[in-house]
DNA sequence: CTGAAAGCGCTTACAG
DNA sequence: CTGAAAGCGCTTACAG
């Protein structure tokens, strides 16, 4: 069997007491007596157990990550960052890839709890879930309003659609249309379709808005940008609330024998690491997301800190318009 | 503070054994004690503490997943399946990037080791790290040789490059190079090399393969790129061993006004829906990563079962080539 | 069908 | 500087 800390005392010649005080450095320790434990503990390559420490101090130095999946690079690039600074942090991460299922959300959330989990970082779903709420869970969501008291840490949407929009009307475009998801959900990334919206008629524009459903695949996004086309042939400019779709425009104008950037210009949004390697002709809105990974980690840790009075309640990262071939 | 099981059994007048028992069902319980102790922990908002229960039970539920990045379209498709394996077994999973710092990776392992999970699946990696061989702690590898007596789960990666390299001379291609990895390395994945100069040998066409450092960012890559371009103007095919690498080749021969496919054809590796999204055009050779998954907790789910009889140490999943339009 | 006791592997007051 | 005792929140024989 693995050896326990009993083990390690009895060769050591000590009581368990004295190779806890060792393992923590705590108290005081004679020299000799630190040394006869450490040699114990690698001669029985003795690692102490996390779990059982876990229960007494009641604390897991774990954290919860809640995400649709690590698949999508947007995700995939920030929970690599997530993990990585509570990695430094002494930190273990829990991963949950919610798929945007509110069961699963649930059932997750309910999991984190039974694990005793120190905090949850929660990324874009579709609406707040109530159980969220739990009291004394520090949470933080990531472009995600999950409760009045949930703080909330999101690139500078409104700005990024401005910004995005105003490039498409400098180049020149008239027509510029946009791709987002539905209108009724209160994220902070529908301030991209606002940010639009706003621009487009500040510029005496009519704006446009090419709505997908809630739970689309491939193909529902797909049609919909061919009905785009098909409905607005001389469309000068695409603003796609994300990458993805983006590049699903790309592809069809293409298809259709569109030149992009003469006839019809593009921007997308994210610009995380993979999209900018294997689609790096794409315009597009660059999100933060490394600073995003830092403001979320700061601020569950001042939850987890009790330092309730330096959290704020929504934290706004700027974003950075990247040009590139699209425009 | 938190409810516990004593508290529980207070309000509902049993015993702290008695809720245990309702909680894992175990045993026989009256119909009507079974309600009481529901109600109790529907009052208390109970859930238990599955820390405490790790600790009695030897078992965490958790697997530990060594990764070099989620970041990386690959391994976020892959760590996305088997993130949902295991929450479907009723398993965890604890996220690690290693970064392929094999530092990192030995700290990650201790880690784990210390948290008690019940397995590690670990992914690619420069070179076996021989802190993998942990008496009786189950591991599995993916596209990696950790050491004689782990388990290996890849795609085929010979037939991959075989496919590849074929596809590329049955278009016509006599001029064909690959682009790979540094070829120390005993990987799974280096069989794809192994495959195109097999094939071209075959063909009587001389393989020319360039060679990428272990430790090489984007623009080490690109300049080798540049390089294979500046000392073959002339490349009719190119056989790349990812997507990313295949990305880069593209942008390079567009750059240089080489149009594809009809002067210059391309294939990559690996097909995760990331690349196909965003660089459908592209011709690769698709890793069937959801099976990579099963097989990979199949095979650690043998070893934490101890069924070491039906344990296959190499497990070699067939690939898919994808005809798009660079070929 | 139900309960009292012991123990999982640690840590922390409290003594000395 | 070091140790004996109690306890973190569970579960499991063992009794009854």
């Amino acid at each position: 069997m693995k050896p326990k800390i009993e083990d390690v005392a009895k060769l050591a010649g000590v009581s368990p007491t004295t190779v806890s005080r060792v393992l923590n450095n705590r108290g005081y320790i004679s020299e000799k007596t630190r040394k006869k434990v450490h040699d114990s503990m690698k001669q029985l390559n003795y690692y102490p157990n996390e779990i059982a420490r876990s229960l007494f101090i009641k604390r897991t130095y774990l954290i919860g990550l809640i995400f649709p999946s690590t698949s999508n690079p947007f995700y995939g690039q920030l929970i690599f960052h997530l993990e990585n600074i509570y990695a430094q942090l002494g930190y273990k991460v829990l991963l949950c890839n919610s798929q945007n299922n509110e069961q699963k959300e649930k059932q997750y959330l309910q999991m984190l709890q039974r694990n005793q989990v120190d905090g949850i970082i929660a990324g874009a779903h579709n609406r707040g879930i109530e159980e969220y709420d739990i009291p004394k869970l520090p949470v933080v969501g990531i472009d995600r309003y999950l409760s009045d008291t949930i703080p909330v840490v999101s690139s500078d949407n409104y700005d990024g659609g401005r910004q995005a929009t105003q490039l498409l009307i400098e180049k020149g475009c008239k027509k510029i249309i946009h791709i987002n998801g539905p209108n009724f959900l209160e994220t902070p990334a529908n301030l991209r379709r606002k940010a639009y919206e706003d621009v487009m008629v500040a510029s005496q524009l009519k704006p446009i808005t090419y709505e997908f459903p809630l739970k689309s695949n491939d193909e529902i996004v797909s049609g919909i940008i061919k009905d785009l086309f098909n409905e607005h042939p001389n469309v000068e400019g695409i603003f796609a609330s994300d990458d993805m779709i983006a590049a699903k425009v790309i592809r069809e104008a293409k298809k259709r024998g569109i030149s992009i950037p003469d006839h019809l210009k593009v921007v997308g949004y994210d610009g995380t690491e993979t999209t900018r390697q294997l689609l790096p002709e794409l315009t597009t809105v660059e999100q933060p997301v490394e600073e995003i990974a830092r403001k979320a980690v700061e601020i569950l840790n001042f939850q987890i800190d009790g330092k309730h009075e330096d959290i704020q309640l929504e934290a706004i990262l700027p974003v950075k318009l990247i040009e590139s071939e699209t425009t």
